[in-house]
DNA sequence: CTGAATTAATAAGAGTTTTTTATGCATAAG
DNA sequence: CTTATGCATAAAAAACTCTTATTAATTCAG
């Protein structure tokens, strides 16, 4: 009948979600001249103009719209029995994940291994960002999936409960001998944003410490250095610290605060893709046991 | 994800339904080792075999079974959302019609030129066979459509009512001169499982007239150049005889029976491919005008 | 049991698509 | 007005799919 393939289907999907020619060729691993060329195919093969060259972009019409609106369950749900079909073991291509550094650390080494081990031909580009912006990527289907930490609701985005970590109140051993919490200056966390902030100023308030004028600094890694260096005290994730720990690098120089900071998966609601979507079970699941 | 086309799966569902590669290879217009590669293609793409080879011939496996059906209705939807998306104007392939005589005769150019103005891209196979045969080819995918006389029905077929013909008893000017049906010998009729040979009978009857031995030819245009031949007379469907009553090689010889001769077409109850359905869908309605 | 016929796999070459690379043109933004 | 962005186009390169022959295995018939 048509010599259209599936990926001139998910070429047009992949073009509606992200508004350009250009970036369905980033995402789908192409240039922009072939996604041109596959376009025009689907034209001329229906017969129809899906597209309005309008300015210098273009913009669904009508027809096109309702055409990708008709194929996008179809596609998945083919896409989906394929892939059922193989035991999964035919899951292939690239997911992009976005991660938060704390989630990073904690979930991605397990969750990599996982993938690589049953769905070997599946390959995982990721990126360390910030919440904020992690979340504008998989709503904008930049990116395919994310790790990070505290809580997050969005509409248009489904996320799972994957785990939680406990913090420590940590400082150097020197530091910590000379009185602990209450005399290490400055207390460091990490930006605003961040849940560990929260807790941070909440801890100190419970301990009858005044909320200190608190240095942050965006990076955990980095911070766990600047700590273990003598200088001040932090809260950290238990799971970052713990090699630090065990080396003596770093010591608790405080009760452990009750709270925890959970970790969470996100993808976007209307998320298709059976791949992306399995790894987002898979992610959900496996991590409640690890 | 994959590399894998519509094709590849369509070719999977008419290896399904046809048993053989052979038989899905004409029934897709390309050869044996076509189909053979495509089928290699999709196991390896899924990792999975679908066909396990068995003596000369190919069975599903359990998992091959599963993915036809879970494919062909999505496949199905996919084709419908293009063609509906194109205005059926992009449909296209080749249709395979088994049609009656007599079916042939009446419905078949006003349909074949409809087709043609409206939906281009299609060609049709056409057919002339007898009833029998006619389903059994459409009920096992060899056919498509089929156009026939006289009411059918069995499980399996989706059949619609497309219009009647009225029956004549044509002579030639001179056998009907001297004594019209009651002299004319011998009374042809087409085959003993055609609608027409039992309205012939009945006719005979009702006119008090012997069921005298009967002669019969299978195809009408045939009977037509006997009877006109000035040999016996014979009911035809008067849309067949128009031409030659209008140049008077054959004159009514008996008044007409009031029973008439219904049309139908039939298609598979399960038939999935829009195009097919789409045909069905027009010679079910336009035959009602034409 | 042998020979003919049917069915699928394989190999090589031909033909067609599809992609890439490079470029041009139009439009929007600074 | 200049720069940057986004799509179209052209030609060459790469990849893929089909066809034609041939082989191997199996079934059926005499």
């Amino acid at each position: 009948m048509h010599k259209l393939a599936i990926y001139h289907l998910e070429t047009l999907l992949w073009i509606a979600r992200l508004g350009t020619f250009r970036a369905a060729a980033e995402r789908l691993n192409t240039t922009q001249p072939a996604i041109s060329a596959r376009v025009r195919e689907i034209e001329s093969q229906l017969g129809l103009a899906i597209f309005r060259r309008e300015g210098r972009g273009v913009v669904l019409t009508a027809r096109g719209r309702q055409l990708v609106q008709d194929c996008e369950p179809l596609l998945a749900g083919l896409e989906s029995a394929l892939l059922e079909a193989g035991g999964h073991a035919g899951a292939a291509g690239v997911v992009r994940i976005a991660a938060g550094e704390i989630a990073a650390a904690t979930c991605l080494p397990h969750f990599a291994s996982a993938v690589r081990k049953d769905l070997p031909g599946v390959t995982l580009h990721i990126d360390l960002d910030l919440t904020a912006r992690m979340l504008q990527n998989v709503l904008s289907g930049t990116r395919d999936i994310a790790f990070l930490a505290g809580p997050v609701a969005s509409p248009g985005l489904r996320t799972a409960r994957i785990g939680e970590v406990s913090l420590v109140w940590l400082a150097s051993p020197e530091t910590a001998a000379q009185g602990g919490l209450q005399a290490a200056t400055p207390v460091w966390s990490i930006g605003e944003h961040s849940p560990i902030h929260r807790v941070t100023c909440e801890s100190l308030q419970m301990a009858g410490l005044p909320v200190r004028a608190i240095n942050t600094c965006n990076n955990v890694a980095t911070m766990l250095g600047i700590v273990a260096s003598g200088t001040g005290a932090a809260l950290f994730p238990e799971t970052m610290a713990r090699p630090m720990m065990k080396s003596g690098a770093l010591v608790e120089c405080a009760p452990p605060p009750s709270s925890q900071i959970c970790f969470e998966v996100a993808v976007r609601s209307n998320e298709s893709d059976p791949v992306v979507l399995e790894l987002f079970r898979r992610a959900a699941m496996f991590s409640i046991a690890g």
